[in-house]
DNA sequence: TAGATTTCCATGATATCCCATAAGATAGCA
DNA sequence: TGCTATCTTATGGGATATCATGGAAATCTA
C-alpha cells in the first residue's frame, strides 16, 4: 500500500516555532524520500508560494519531484513555466524532521500564513498542509457552503463516478 | 465471491475508546488489504467528513484507492479535486484491527459522532457505518417514512432493474 | 558576545501491546 | 440426539511504547 496524507490535527507552535508533525504523517514523508534509511530523518519540502497563499503545503520528495517533472514539460521560458517556477520551485524550502518528529516553522513562514502559537495539519493525499486554526476553520466552511451551492451535476462525488475508465 | 458489508450489530466502547469489529467485517476487510497476510492485521481507513457527518463510515484499503486513484485523475489544484481530497482525504484517518478484532475510536472521532460507550456497525455493501444507536434509530425511522411518501416511479426497488447495462 | 538556532534530555498523556476470561458457536463423537 | 471438547468472539485490565511538548545546554553566526 502507498500511504497517503490522511487526517488532521492540531499542535503547539513554541517560542522557537518548533511543531511536531503528526506520527501518522511521518511516515508517509519516510516513504517518500528516497534517501531515507532506518535512523536517519526524512526530508521534505515545504512550498509557501503561488496558488495557496493562505496555507503552507508538504510535499514528499516523490511528490514534489513529480511536479517538477510535469513542470519541465512546459516550454522553456514560457510565461507558464516561469510562473510555476517562482511558485514551487523559488518560493518553497527542504525541511527535515527532526529526532522527535518536529520541524521548525521560521518566522518568515509564520508570518505569511498568520501562524501564531497553534497550527492545523490537515492530509491532501500526496500533500499535505499547515493552517493557522481560524482560516482553516473559515476554508471549512467556505468549501461546506460552496458544496451545498452546488448543483447535482455539478457535486464532484457524483462527478467521480463518470470518470470510471 | 467477493465479501460484502452485511448485517448490523451494537457494540460495547470501552473507556480507552476500544470496540469490537463485527467478525463478519473482519473477513471483508482483510479481503480488502492487499498487504494483509495471515498472522498481521488488516488496515482500513474512517471517513469521518463530508456528506454523511452523523457517522463514520469504514472502507477497505482497496475500494478507498478506487477513490484516490480517481482524485488522482483529476487536475491537481482544481477545485474540485481540493473539495474531494478535503472531504475524503483530510476527513479521514488510516484504522488498523488489532490482535482481538477491535480498533480504538479517540475521543474527537467519537465526539463528532456523538457515539458514548455503545455503537452500532450497519453494513452497506462496499462500506460499513458506526452509529450512535439512538441516531442510528432515528436514521431508520426517517429512512422509513420518506420511503412510505414516494410515488410508484419514484421508488428506488423499481428503478432497479432499469439500470442494467 | 548577544541572539538565534540546533542538539539533547525530560515528562505527562495517549495509544499500543499482551494477557485473561466468559459466553457463544462449532465440531466431533458416542 | 445429547454431551463434551475446542474454537471464536466480545470484552476487560495492566504493562509498555510512542507521541507531543517543554526546557536546558551546546553551537552558530553576525
Amino acid at each position: 500500500m502507498i500511504r497517503r496524507f490522511r487526517g488532521e490535527s492540531l499542535h503547539k507552535v513554541d517560542a522557537k516555532g518548533r511543531v511536531s508533525v503528526p506520527a501518522a504523517f511521518r511516515r508517509v514523508l519516510e516513504e517518500g524520500d528516497p534517501d531515507f534509511s532506518r535512523g536517519s530523518y526524512p526530508n521534505f519540502v515545504i512550498v509557501y508560494g503561488g496558488v495557496r497563499s493562505d496555507c503552507l503545503e508538504g510535499y514528499t520528495i516523490s511528490s514534489i519531484s513529480k511536479v517538477d517533472k510535469l513542470i519541465s514539460k512546459l516550454p522553456r521560458f514560457s510565461k507558464d513555466r516561469e510562473m510555476l517556477e517562482r511558485f514551487i520551485n523559488t518560493q518553497s524550502t527542504y525541511m527535515q524532521l527532526d529526532e522527535t518528529g518536529r520541524i521548525v516553522l521560521s518566522h518568515r513562514l509564520k508570518e505569511k500564513v498568520g501562524i501564531g502559537d497553534e497550527a492545523i495539519f490537515a492530509g491532501m493525499g500526496e500533500k499535505f498542509q499547515i493552517w493557522e486554526p481560524k482560516n482553516y476553520q473559515n476554508e471549512l466552511n467556505a468549501l461546506d457552503s460552496s458544496f451545498k451551492k452546488l448543483s447535482e451535476d455539478e457535486n464532484p462525488f457524483l462527478k467521480l463516478d463518470q470518470l470510471q475508465d
